[in-house]
DNA sequence: AAATATTAGTTAAGTATTTAACTATTTTTT
DNA sequence: AAAAAATAGTTAAATACTTAACTAATATTT
């Protein structure tokens, strides 16, 4: 039986998924703007992959792809250019050599020191206000929401 | 005085910032599946247009810009796509003549008819076993979280 | 009224993402 | 052990997005 939605839910999850994407954006347009300030020639996106490592270095690409919720075609042309700015560095794995682990190099983790700050900046200025418990339950409704949709198949299944 | 934000918090905020990407590329990827299924020769983020067409016909593309939360460089070359698919058509405004009004052509309404089942579906997908209030409340967070990313350069200056 | 500022849209160059086909390697099945 | 399936990564082409500079039109200031 297909459930009854109000209108009403479905005119909210528009506006939902729309500050979701406002969101994003301003996050977005914060680290751009602290590249600008500090003179650092990266995107937000290459920022987001050396976020990634300076919290777990020596993972391989499909891992980084993963945690960064990216195609792995598109972490392959991203630790392109995060080598060719030499603060990452490619090394076979040789337990399996399908895998390309990736770690840092001395210049990748002195970025860390000049960014973190105004990185911590950002979630704090982002937090302002906001109860932990919130963010929780949006996490939350958020892996609810994903849940949902990853289902989907299974979902039409049991029709 | 500086907030003090636990280390806890930070985490979540990472957490949320990760689970709005996978949440937004699922919608895509649902997006996707259903234009193959239908043959319908679109992308996502021209369906987003399309949408908001059919809500709203007729405004200029800074407004569906504000809307989509897109840059209207952006939207000249997602309308430039619609347009070639006839899907949609430019006119001047006549009382402000830097304005193009975008409308809907008679295949454009024709194409709400097709998509707008699938896109009920994926809305009552996404918003499955959740409650209304919620989402209300998933809004208010990121209303909130957007609020305090735009004022970031006033409260820089009431430190 | 003239000068200045703002707004809407376009263009071009560079960056990012997606898809699909491909290679190489490892794991699973037969 | 051989065959088949799965996994990691690369490549190329097409699409999408961002930035900055630009034009044209309108609104505001002087």
């Amino acid at each position: 039986m297909k459930a009854e939605m109000p209108q009403v839910k479905k005119e909210n999850l528009i506006t939902f998924v729309r500050e979701m994407a406002r969101v994003n954006l301003l996050l977005k347009a914060f680290m751009r703007q602290k590249f600008k300030e500090h003179n650092i020639d990266l995107t937000s996106e290459m920022m987001q992959v050396m976020m990634t490592l300076w919290r777990k270095d020596g993972i391989n690409q499909q891992e980084i792809a993963n945690i960064t919720v990216k195609d792995k075609a598109s972490l392959t042309y991203l630790i392109d250019n995060l080598a060719r700015r030499e603060l990452v560095q490619r090394t076979e794995d040789e337990n399996d050599r399908r895998n390309k682990l990736i770690t840092l190099t001395a210049k990748g983790w002195e970025l860390k020191e000049m960014a973190a700050p105004w990185i911590d900046e950002m979630f704090e200025l982002v937090g302002k206000d906001i109860a932990s418990e919130i963010v929780t339950k949006g996490i939350t409704l958020l892996e609810t929401m994903a849940t949902n949709l990853e289902n989907q198949h299974a979902n039409l299944a049991e029709d």
